[in-house]
DNA sequence: CTGTTGCCGTAATACTATAACATTTTGGAA
DNA sequence: TTCCAAAATGTTATAGTATTACGGCAACAG
């Protein structure tokens, strides 16, 4: 299995595997930035992953609860307050939702797109030429970047066809 | 007085003509449109382009409450509500809060720089290469594009000469 | 083993936004 | 003008998101 990102994957795909992968990822990662993973943090990240697209802090707070643990919002804040400084998590601001990032040692300069009917989103990593154009403008008025957050909301290729043809849908979830 | 946009203006700059100014414009925007600008409408327009940087609802319904009027929460998310619908206000998701919008009728593919330093908020209008950028990268994985958020943060010009030298500021408030 | 640091539990609170329903105002049709 | 329907606003309550503050405990370095 080689890991690499399917930005909208087919609903019969093998999502364990892909939240064993982030685990491994995000494993190792802490381990090279002797960032501690604790059994919280990553039972948080498996949680984010698990979804699959964007989840509430409260929803978390929720699950955890559910599993005996003994939760309250900083318990989940301060998780990914850990999680997005390692890059292992985003937050998606349009929808006070958290993803997890597929490449937490990339440079980051990424983007969202933001399904409006299926709610899954898909992170874009670098992209040279949406770089130039935001560092242009920034550099046009003297502004330093530090920070950027680009999400864009509209739907995904499945939802696009299931709208157009409502039928196909179900075929793909058993092929895809 | 022609009104171009000063993304980041001096501090001594005339910001009551740049009330006004909005103010004219959100008028005959209204009109056009068949658009009741009412009263609280207008005011709550004119309190988000005082402060000249983003505000937060709350911070509009208090002054709301010491200037007399009855006000409660939905009083100014409604207000907030149409004003952004006609394009006269836009919400920074990053920050929770309402910025004036100096050109309400222009097809706003826009972005936003935010400085961390003063607060302030620069809208950028209609930048083809961003465009371009992001179209292709939604074409790529035939994705549909409805709305976008791109908000950058960092440091204005401003603030970054501040920075570099504390005792320009002064001047440059004078001189501005 | 001991002090320091960082992680986590716990309670309370702040901040942001919406739902649901009542009342008033507005603009147009009769 | 009068009356109706629609739009706007008032009012109360509640939902959803996030942080502060403080205390205990575990991990690690000296």
């Amino acid at each position: 299995m080689h890991h690499d990102i399917d930005h909208f994957p087919p609903p019969a795909h093998d999502h364990d595997d892909c939240v064993r992968n982030a685990l491994d990822v995000a494993t190792s990662h802490c381990e090279r930035h002797g960032a501690r993973f604790t059994a919280l943090r990553r039972r948080v990240l498996e949680l984010v992953w698990t979804s699959h697209e964007p989840v509430g802090a409260y929803a978390l707070l929720d699950t955890l609860k559910t599993e005996g643990h003994a939760a309250a919002p900083p318990t989940v804040y301060r998780a990914l307050d850990f999680l997005i400084d390692q890059g292992l998590v985003h937050r998606l601001e349009r929808l006070n939702a958290f993803v997890g990032c597929p490449r937490p040692d990339s440079s980051h300069s990424a983007h969202f797109l933001i399904c409006t009917d299926c709610g899954r989103a898909a992170e874009m990593l670098d992209d040279p030429a949406l770089d130039n154009a935001l560092q242009k403008a920034a550099d046009a008025l003297g502004f330093s970047v530090s920070r950027r957050t680009i999400e864009v909301e509209g739907l995904c290729p499945d939802c696009r066809r299931k709208i157009a043809d409502p039928k196909f849908d179900a075929e793909r979830a058993l092929n895809g």
